[in-house]
DNA sequence: CGGTCGCGCC
């Protein structure tokens, strides 16, 4: 134990001479005693005889009177009596009962007012009357006014300083409870084992390990290590996550152990999610032969769900049965939540339907067991069934009922729950509305999660992690970002694990570098690289940001990596166009013992295709199947039709697509078109793209992508008939966006756009590229221009895309060792991947462009893509 | 007794 070094400690909280055997300690305690007991007497003494010689019948009549009213219990005649009474009339072992009964009836008003009568009449507080007074204030609740009588009268019995101690407590004045335990030893005042379970509950309340250690020393030195119930505070007190083990000694040294020191123990593992643990300290209590009760059997019941360990749950019901504990509420509850969490629905099915009466506890347990099974539609109809039967649905259970909708995205159950809580008139609970923009958030309307949260009257940091990683999840990274640094400005909550975890994939997609690195720098300070949904985020976010290396060595950082680790860092590898580092890894992550699943197939097939890595992907496809008996998804096969069709395999890509087992979608044919493109096949690519259009009629990039296909093969009345077409459907082109982060801000172009007040410098800088070019015998690639004939001439006039004008900025508006960090949203266009690589050999600035499909690295005139885009 | 928020592919 801890408390052998820290007794010896010099910055100790008991001043060292207090250390005494129990043998010393009462000693001197007696003597003590005894001198001011004397004290006491004399006075006392003399005040007898002062009133026996001055002995009356009015003394006598005005006491007995006195008494009678207060054995009746009379508290208003008593105090009137007392009024009309002087100091001689009263007896003051008359005044101590009086003291009793405004104890009792808890009236403070008459307390004081007999209070003011022994103070005015100058009656000398003893022991007894202080006590007497101490016990009227304690229970009358005016604690500050009991704390002081300590100051001013020795109070022999340790009662009543357990009495203030415990309602100090019970008030949240830890410190002042500790500080009447302190002035309880400086006054040498013998303690009971009632001092030390109070004492121990306010060192609790203050978190002071520190100072229960301390106690735990005094109570060993003072003999009192062998009661039990002082045993038993001291176990409460360390059942804490940090100090369980000093529980364990605690309770392995005790020498009996009675059902509240083997519950305590069982429920301390158990709540501090040791189960395992809570459950072998359950089953040694069984050997020893100690009788189980509710407490035992409701603890071990929920390790028993913790740890999935259904048959001992069986064990521990039959257990629960014998003891003729099945009748309570809160073994059946306890019982349902344990079968439903170990996924035993129907047992859980039977305690519910069997239960005498159920609560809206039992039927919240039992809508989560749906929940968890992924039975939303019985969720939701226990939910309306249970207001039939007449048992409204609480705080408790809406929560649950949103956290069912939002895993299963049913919004429009998500709405009528949300109705109802208007009408029932719930919304002020946090963690409703947290639950309520969840729901939403997960079934992607964010402007009703944005209403429901800009009416909370108070949030909680979950209530910001909920907002930010709804934004994060539905694509509005800007949103994110901007509730993120509002959270920082407003100084409302510090951003946690979670608000951490929410805001990089943002940093991630809007490849905010900078951003990104200095959350980097919250997470150092935090040591929060040590949680794994961080560590792997924060390696996505640098692959994202186009910082690979140092993804890289974060990425073997990670002490335990996990599959979202592998595959963070193999699609890391793939967007930059490394297939054989992804391989590698693939491999290497293998041979780790982690079982791929198909996640982490897509990432690693992408890498293939985007290294034109045929075989290896074939070879991966294959083993996907056939080894790891994963069933291919559209995905899957659209990253094999994007390889086939990229390095020239079209035919092939066509009759793999017509072979395939379950239908293609437009993402398929669409990577064949690509691959049309790429390669000239103007027959081929008008054959895909009907199909394409029949599967997506609204999606404008598929008919650019054909247009396109049209002009490089200078098919102009086709382009013509094309946008003929278009213009039909009322189509808009998405527009294309380029992005580019300086110092903090992010600076959005479209094309054309001359909203940048650097827009005369960069159009300026490009002009006079495209002039270098033009020397070098480069002719600008205008068949990549868009198919609106006034916007590309608007775009040829300004002479760019918005990728150039981002790259632009970053060159005339970053120091010169400065990588370029510039993201679309779309596809790099041909015209603009020519110019970047011309624009890194002309001003040797490395330029990393980040379009929808992957990473292009130039430097000295090369792209890092080698053609495969 | 029962309850809310996080990472990877497309």
């Amino acid at each position: 134990m801890l408390v052998a070094n820290l007794s010896s400690s010099s910055f100790c909280f008991f001043p060292s001479h207090r250390f005494q055997t129990q043998k010393e300690t009462r000693s001197n305690t007696r003597v003590k005693k005894n001198v001011i007991l004397n004290r006491a007497s004399l006075r006392t003494v003399s005040l007898e005889d002062r009133d026996r010689s001055t002995f009356d019948r009015s003394l006598t009549d005005s006491n007995i009177r006195l008494r009678r009213f207060i054995e009746a219990g009379d508290l208003v005649s008593s105090v009137k009596l007392l009024r009309e009474s002087g100091k001689r009339d009263i007896d003051p072992r008359t005044l101590c009962s009086v003291l009793q009964l405004c104890a009792d009836s808890r009236s403070l008003k008459d307390g004081k007012e007999v209070d003011s009568f022994i103070r005015g009449n100058g009656f000398v507080i003893d022991s007894n009357l202080g006590s007497k007074l101490v016990l009227m204030y304690t229970n009358c609740g005016d604690l500050k006014e009991a704390s002081r009588i300590f100051d001013q009268v020795r109070i022999e019995k340790a009662l009543f300083w357990n009495t203030l101690m415990n309602e100090l407590g019970k008030s949240g004045d830890f410190s002042g409870s500790i500080r009447l335990f302190k002035k309880m030893m400086s006054f040498g005042i013998e303690m009971d084992r009632y001092t030390f379970s109070s004492v121990s509950k306010s060192f609790s309340g203050l978190r002071s390990v520190y100072g229960g250690e301390q106690l735990h020393g005094y109570v060993l030195k003072s003999g009192f290590g062998d009661c039990n119930s002082v045993a038993n505070s001291l176990l409460a007190f360390y059942l804490k996550k940090e100090t369980v083990e000093s529980a364990r000694k605690v309770f392995d040294e005790m020498t009996e152990r009675d059902v509240i020191s083997w519950n305590s123990m069982i429920n301390g593992y158990i709540s501090n999610g040791l189960a395992e643990q809570g459950l072998s300290v359950f089953v040694r209590m069984l050997c020893s032969g100690i009788e189980v009760d509710l407490a035992t059997i409701v603890s071990v019941f929920g390790g028993c769900a913790d740890s999935r360990l259904i048959a001992l749950g069986r064990a521990v019901h039959c257990i629960g049965l014998k003891a003729c504990l099945g009748k309570a509420d809160r073994f059946c509850n306890k019982l349902l939540d344990m079968y439903s969490k170990c996924g035993d629905l129907d047992s859980a099915k039977v305690v519910f339907e069997e239960m005498r009466d159920r609560s809206v506890v039992s039927y919240t347990s039992m809508i989560a067991g749906y929940a968890r099974e992924g039975l939303a539609g019985e969720a939701v109809k226990l939910f309306a069934e249970m207001e039939e039967e007449g048992i409204s649905p609480d705080v408790y259970t809406v929560t649950e009922v949103l956290s069912c909708c939002a895993r299963n995205r049913l919004l429009e159950e998500g709405k009528r729950v949300h109705e109802w809580i208007k009408e029932n008139d719930m919304g002020f609970d946090i963690f409703v509305s947290n639950a309520l923009m969840d729901m939403y958030a997960k079934c992607g309307s964010m402007r009703e999660a944005e209403l429901v949260f800009s009416e909370m009257p108070v949030e909680d940091i979950i209530s910001w992690n909920t907002v930010i990683g709804g934004y994060s999840k539905n694509c509005y990274a800007n949103e994110a970002l901007s509730l993120f640094s509002l959270m920082l400005e407003e100084k409302r909550f510090d951003p946690d694990e979670r608000t951490v975890a929410c805001v990089l994939p943002a940093c991630a997609s809007l490849s905010a570098f900078d951003k990104g690195r200095e959350i980097h720098g919250y997470i150092m300070r935090n040591r929060y690289f040590s949680d794994r949904h961080i560590a792997n985020s924060l390696v996505d976010m640098y692959a994202k940001c186009g910082a690979l290396l140092l993804a890289r060595l974060l990425f073997d950082e990670i002490a335990s990596k996990d599959l979202v680790s592998w595959t963070v860092m193999i699609a890391g590898y793939g967007m930059h166009g490394f297939g054989k580092e992804a391989i590698a890894l693939f491999n290497q992550m293998r041979q780790a013992d982690i079982e791929p699943d198909e996640i982490s197939f897509v990432s690693l097939l992408y890498a293939c295709s985007h290294s034109g890595l045929v075989d290896e992907g074939w070879r991966f496809f294959n083993i996907m199947r056939h080894e790891c008996k994963i069933e291919p998804t559209l995905e899957h096969y659209a990253c094999i039709v994007d390889m086939l069709a990229r390095t020239g395999n079209l035919s092939k890509a066509y009759r793999f697509i017509e072979n395939m087992p379950i239908p293609p979608d437009a993402t398929i044919w669409g990577a064949l078109l690509c691959g049309c493109r790429i390669h000239h096949d103007v027959n081929l690519a008008e054959k895909v793209a009907e199909k394409v259009f029949e599967l997506e009629p609204e999606n404008t990039g598929y008919y650019v992508l054909m247009a396109n296909i049209y002009s490089e093969a200078e098919k102009w009345e086709e382009v013509r008939k094309l946008r003929e077409r278009i213009g039909r459907r009322g189509l808009r082109k998405n527009p294309g966006c380029s992005w580019i982060e300086i110092k903090g801000k992010v600076n959005i172009f479209v094309a054309g756009d001359s909203s940048n007040p650097e827009t005369e410098k960069i159009e300026a800088f490009l002009r006079g590229v495209r002039a270098r070019m033009r020397e070098e015998g480069y002719s600008p690639q205008t068949k990549y221009a868009l198919i609106d004939a006034k916007e590309m001439e608007k775009e040829e006039a300004l002479c760019g895309h918005s990728e150039k004008l981002a790259m632009a900025l970053g060159i005339l508006s970053s120091g010169h060792g400065k990588i370029i960090r510039v993201t679309k949203n779309l596809r790099v266009c041909g015209d603009c991947h020519e110019m970047a690589k011309f624009m890194s050999k002309l001003t040797r600035r490395e330029i990393v462009l980040r379009d929808s499909n992957r990473f292009h690295q130039f430097k000295d005139g090369h792209c890092s893509c080698r053609g495969f885009w």
